[in-house]
DNA sequence: TTGTAGTGTTGCGTAATTTGCAATATGGTC
DNA sequence: GACCATATTGCAAATTACGCAACACTACAA
């Protein structure tokens, strides 16, 4: 949605707090970018919409009459989207979706945003876990469906929609630390301690990646469950991992940790949304379906 | 005008016309552009809103629902806008402008667009001719204002707005034929053909360059009225000529000149919006200059 | 008075988006 | 069957928006 739409919401909370840093956190977006939306709002209109003092913000007559215009611009799309759904009976319910913690962060907010325009009325439930997980949540019906990894070997009880190659990346402390001297020195792979996901997907690409360097037998420190804890374990100095970049680039811990270059090719995850073929023709199911396609 | 407002203009047109072609160019972008901006509104309300087989175009009857709400959604705006602009008791009236023909494509349909927004009652009318005859014709009231460059001594009865900075180029013919010869064999300066502007500021600005030079006596072979016309001369062979960079970039003939390069630093244009300084506080040229700032 | 916390704005480098051209696909027309 | 008309898509270039960090300013406390 790049709908000028966007502002206008924007405006309208705005015109209520009459605070740009708590009105750009609610909508997810940096103060300064509220601040050149309303810039340009007031350069389009003609006329200074909000009188701001570094410490106070008030709306001006101007602005009073742009807030009703907002509403009322607001209203009637969403008159639209209600018209132009009720072939879809209103959809309403809820709908169960998991994912990683990650993809909860990078990947979903888009998806549902537009969902959420669309359907209002339905209550999602997001549940966040590890990601090798994912699957057998759908499959043992604890939820509708769920933003995963594709197996090399998908069952064909699921239906599968790509949303996005994921980057894998091998990951080593920053810290001083044992596994930091056997990196810059020896670098003997069957020495350096791993830490390795349970299980899924990023283990087997490790797997075929490691068996590719016939390095012998991989020294395995530690498997842990998510790979969220996995960057936790590395940046702790514990070993080498390997998960997806975009983990490393949220994580708390991004910089205690370092990416290693030079090890080769890892086939990338291929991301997307997976739910029970049999479920897929049910309303509210194919409704996100064709909302996110 | 970044707003959606401008895809929701466009698909009114198309619903009416169902043509893109013809609606693009109405509205001075590409086929493309029309194409993937429907497709991007098709996106947002989730609908198909134009039934279009490569040889038809028809409405889908959410596309019907959509072009009533933008209807309204246009009808909105503009009631906004005449609120808003009561103050300025409903500017009506005649704004005669000049410009150079070339400014007319590249500078002036972005300040027209928003004021015209602002304020429709209001007839412009555009005169085009030589950029330095501008000054001229603001003065003796011909029109009201007119997109110029700035001289170097600007008379204190003129107000000036800046635009953007506007750089010279030296052109030379491309075709076969004596200048080009002189060019690329002898490159004295004094011996080549060079063609002027008959006054204002792009001959000033040839004169002190040229001094700078220490050439001895210029060979002006010929002066025109107006750049447009002097880059068909270069074009045509008759000599090496001084003109705005954007005029010949918008030129009929820009195939059959080149740029010289290393002749050294000329100063570029400032152009501007200018008028009379008497004439700024009547209630139209003020409007224009509160559009455009 | 000085320091500090909180606020909106601006400069700037980067990333995402949009655009138009050229090529493509496809259906009418002579 | 060749040719024109029409909308769409691939791709590179230009434009635009974004967030970070630095800034300017105010209020309030020490």
């Amino acid at each position: 949605m790049h709908v000028e739409l966007k502002s206008l919401r924007m405006f309208v909370d705005l015109a209520k707090s009459l605070h740009f840093a708590k009105t750009a956190e609610l909508h997810h977006v940096s103060p300064s970018t509220l601040s050149r939306i309303v810039q340009r709002l007031e350069l389009e209109v003609g006329s200074v919409l909000l009188h701001r003092d570094n410490r106070t913000v008030l709306l001006s007559e101007a602005g009073k009459q742009f807030y009703q215009f907002a509403e009322q611009q607001l209203e009637q799309w969403q008159l639209l989207q209600f018209s132009l759904n009720q072939k879809q009976a209103q959809l309403h319910g809820k709908l169960h979706i998991y994912c990683s913690v990650t993809a909860a962060y990078s990947h979903l907010p888009p998806l549902l945003e537009r969902f959420r325009q669309r359907h209002p009325l339905v209550e999602i439930m997001l549940t966040t876990g590890d990601a090798a997980d994912a699957l057998e949540q759908v499959e043992k019906q604890a939820v509708d469906f769920a933003i995963a990894a594709k197996p090399e070997q998908l069952s064909r009880i699921f239906t599968f929609h790509h949303l996005a190659k994921i980057p894998l990346a091998v990951i080593a402390p920053t810290m001083v630390c044992r596994v930091q001297q056997q990196i810059q020195q020896d670098f003997v792979w069957s020495q350096i301690p791993i830490i390795l996901p349970e299980h899924g997907p990023a283990r087997k690409r490790f797997e075929y990646w490691y068996r590719k360097k016939q390095q012998g037998k991989a020294n395995i420190y530690a498997t842990v469950s998510g790979h969220e804890a996995l960057v936790s374990m590395v940046a702790l100095g514990c070993g080498v991992g390997i998960v997806p970049q975009v983990v490393v680039e949220n994580s708390p811990v991004k910089e205690r940790v370092q990416y290693l270059d030079n090890v080769g090719e890892i086939e990338p995850f291929e991301l997307g949304v997976c739910c029970l073929n049999q479920r897929k023709d049910q309303p509210l199911i194919k409704a996100f379906f064709e909302a996110i396609k």
